[in-house]
DNA sequence: TTCATGGTTCGACACTAACCGAAGCATTGG
DNA sequence: CCAATGCTTCGGTTAGTGTCGAACCATGAA
């Protein structure tokens, strides 16, 4: 009586706790090497190797050679979905949560999600295109209107610049903090690293966690108020 | 590096084909007791016993005695959500996908989501009260407009009979097969509910099909129509 | 060519956990 | 009271796999 498509395999792939690092390693979105992931996992290289090609068969990663390295990232944005929905769930019923350390409370402010923003400034912003109805729901595909298009031309970025246009523009994904919905898909991964550039916003080196600059903060609020 | 709550303990938990089997069996909403998941699960039953304290013990499933009877379900819609969240990923991922059954047709027509409705007819009930504006987003929250009211008390339900009130009345789950969002909470279980009364659609046993009467589709069709 | 670095493959070890048989509780029904 | 049913616990076997040392390939630099 199986229905539905077969979970475990990938769920156990999952499971275990060195891939498990590796695959939220990976959700900062940046493309890092097999030594890198190594270190992060807490293994050696050897292992590493064995956990990567397990991953890349099931395609939950994707690899790209440079030169005698090679790069790894997610596979797609969907795995970087699952994970979420894990977290949160780990969260929730995780009775033995680590008690909140002090990077806990920036990762709930401000932090990347693959690729794009989340935390509770990425609600935020999501919240903020909605009730100006430059982001709108249709059934579930979301999608930027008119004045969207506007807004996000008048901060500056180019729409028609973001690479790969055959994936989604628009995507919401919720995050395991606060339970909403932030902004996935093209146009979130494009947002982030304007903000990037604009020098509103800094990655923290070897971490998820992102920090505001004084300025970028007053900026960003000004450009996307609440109620 | 681990950043966010810890996910490999939930993943390996789902990824023993067994218990992977018997989550699933649990999406249909029913309880369902231990044997009827031994069975389910292709195990005897003291293995099934086994992996169900697990599963309880990590609060994935949610147990209730009645007599000599122990009936299970699944421990929150979240749990839910990260199951459906990983068929779609297996769908998609799975190169070797067993080639589509008969029953498969029927599940992506109309199939239970732990307790609401869900596939082709979920997602079209989702779009018609999206458009007419009886249900609405507001950032993340899924809430119900006035409208929306008088229209769930025209087709005879009762919103105050609602069981739990504590928990969200509205709520969006996607599901694997169109990959559209669905109506899940309170209000999307009290109508597959009332659905069921009226005598428009019947489960299938011992499955997660739905079955729409030749009437039960036509007044759906007209209850819930798309542009 | 020689060396160094990044990554893979092989083999062996150890540890976990899934599995079932058999016995043990608990509840219901006669 | 005894019998039957539903489920749990215990013990021992077995299979799988995560782990690392060591040797092996490939690329780039000196």
């Amino acid at each position: 009586m199986k229905d539905g498509p077969d979970i475990s395999i990938i769920a156990a792939l999952i499971g275990d706790p060195a891939r498990a690092n590796i695959l939220t390693a990976l959700m900062s979105g940046k493309a890092l090497t097999a030594s890198e992931l190594a270190s992060e996992a807490g293994v050696t290289l050897q292992t590493a190797s064995s956990h990567l090609s397990k991953l890349e068969n099931a395609s939950l990663i994707r690899v790209r050679k440079q030169g005698r390295h090679k790069y790894f990232t997610l596979g797609s944005e969907d795995v970087a979905h699952v994970l979420e929905a894990l977290m949160g769930l780990a969260a929730g019923t995780g009775r033995l949560r680590t008690r909140p350390g002090p990077r806990d409370g920036a990762m709930r402010h401000a932090r990347v999600c693959y690729n794009h923003l989340a935390g509770a400034m990425g609600t935020r912003m999501y919240d903020s295109l909605m009730v100006r109805d430059f982001l709108r729901h249709d059934g579930d595909m979301l999608h930027l209107t008119t004045s969207g298009q506007e807004f996000v031309a008048q901060l500056g970025l180019d729409l028609q610049s973001l690479p790969s246009p055959r994936t989604r523009l628009c995507r919401d994904c919720l995050d395991w903090s606060d339970r909403r919905s932030h902004l996935a898909g093209r146009l979130g991964r494009g947002l982030l690293a304007h903000f990037e550039t604009l020098g509103w916003i800094r990655r923290v080196p070897k971490s998820r966690v992102i920090e505001y600059s004084k300025e970028g903060q007053k900026l960003f609020d000004r450009a996307f108020p609440i109620a």
